[in-house]
DNA sequence: AGCTTTGGATTGACATGTCAACCCGGGAGG
DNA sequence: CCTCCCGGGTTGACATGTCAATCCAAAGCT
């Protein structure tokens, strides 16, 4: 499509169309989130880290975890963890309660209040999924979106193990 | 592909192959973004946006711009851009200076400091994009991020304006 | 003139993130 | 026993974002 020049040497740097791309892609996915959290937020009062958090505990027995245990499902780090923890303990979303296996250890649980902020957030978040997402593609650009990620997260993780 | 069902009445809510793509998508778009920023941190000491705003000032004609100009050409809001700036003026990266032709507006001037801080930078983080984004497609993979992205921004738009 | 409105920009309060330092209860070795 | 280290978790300092309120000068309106 695009010739590569010699002032690219050997295609280290990206070609004008793209970067082009690059830019668009970031940036609409940038603002795809924001409109994402932004409903969710004021249909249903909750950031998008409220809702990792209510989901993992949704779905765990018991509707508790461990505290590094709900970290690592949900792919953050503790101090996040526990920063956005102490917040939603403040609203009384989830409570923390000494682990009885281990002193050390902290158990995170649902509240009640929690669990039914998650489940009103529900359908309304899903639709605004359907609604921004999966409706502004066709059949194929949405399998397209789901290999090109698939093809992005494996070669980050190459490149991360390195 | 998937079929429908009931449950989903009248498709206002996403099946479930189409929610497992969303969340790779969204996911492994954060991924990349956060890669490609530490890089740009690791190498050049800036963040996203110190880059955007050392890149538009660059490109500006006498590498100044009002600051309401500044920030719908990057696409924010001015109060971020106004806190943002003051962390950047902090570092001597540019400098805010009572506009002349209008006593109420300000006008944000790139500093020696700044301009040599994003030259710098320019090659590192364009490396970063083709080694961790393009590199990560094939060909036709990439021209299809266009169209998704392209269409994306399209279908936002248009329930923005509503 | 006097009053309201508008536009440019900053500010403060607060949510969210990252990084590094810390606290604290167990072990492992001596 | 004592020390050193390790793993779970919290904390503090600071960067980044959003939202609403504010400030101030310029325009309009009466």
């Amino acid at each position: 499509m695009t010739k590569d020049t010699p002032r690219q040497r050997g295609r280290q740097l990206p070609t004008a169309e793209e970067l082009r791309i690059w830019r668009d892609f970031i940036e609409t996915t940038d603002v795809l989130r924001s409109r994402i959290a932004s409903r969710l937020q004021s249909e249903s009062a909750l950031s998008p880290g409220d809702y990792a958090v209510l989901l993992a505990l949704t779905e765990a027995p018991e509707q508790q975890m461990r505290s590094s245990e709900l970290a690592a499902h949900i792919g953050w780090e503790r101090s996040r963890l526990s920063h956005h923890l102490g917040r939603m303990e403040r609203r009384g979303l989830i409570r923390r309660q000494e682990c009885a296996t281990d002193p050390r250890g902290a158990e995170v649980h649902l509240t009640a209040v929690g669990a039914e902020a998650f489940r009103g957030s529900t359908v309304p978040h899903l639709r605004a999924i359907r609604e921004l997402f999966v409706d502004a593609l066709t059949p194929d650009q949405l399998l397209a979106a789901g290999e090109i990620a698939a093809a992005l997260r494996a070669h980050l993780d190459t490149r991360q193990a390195k």
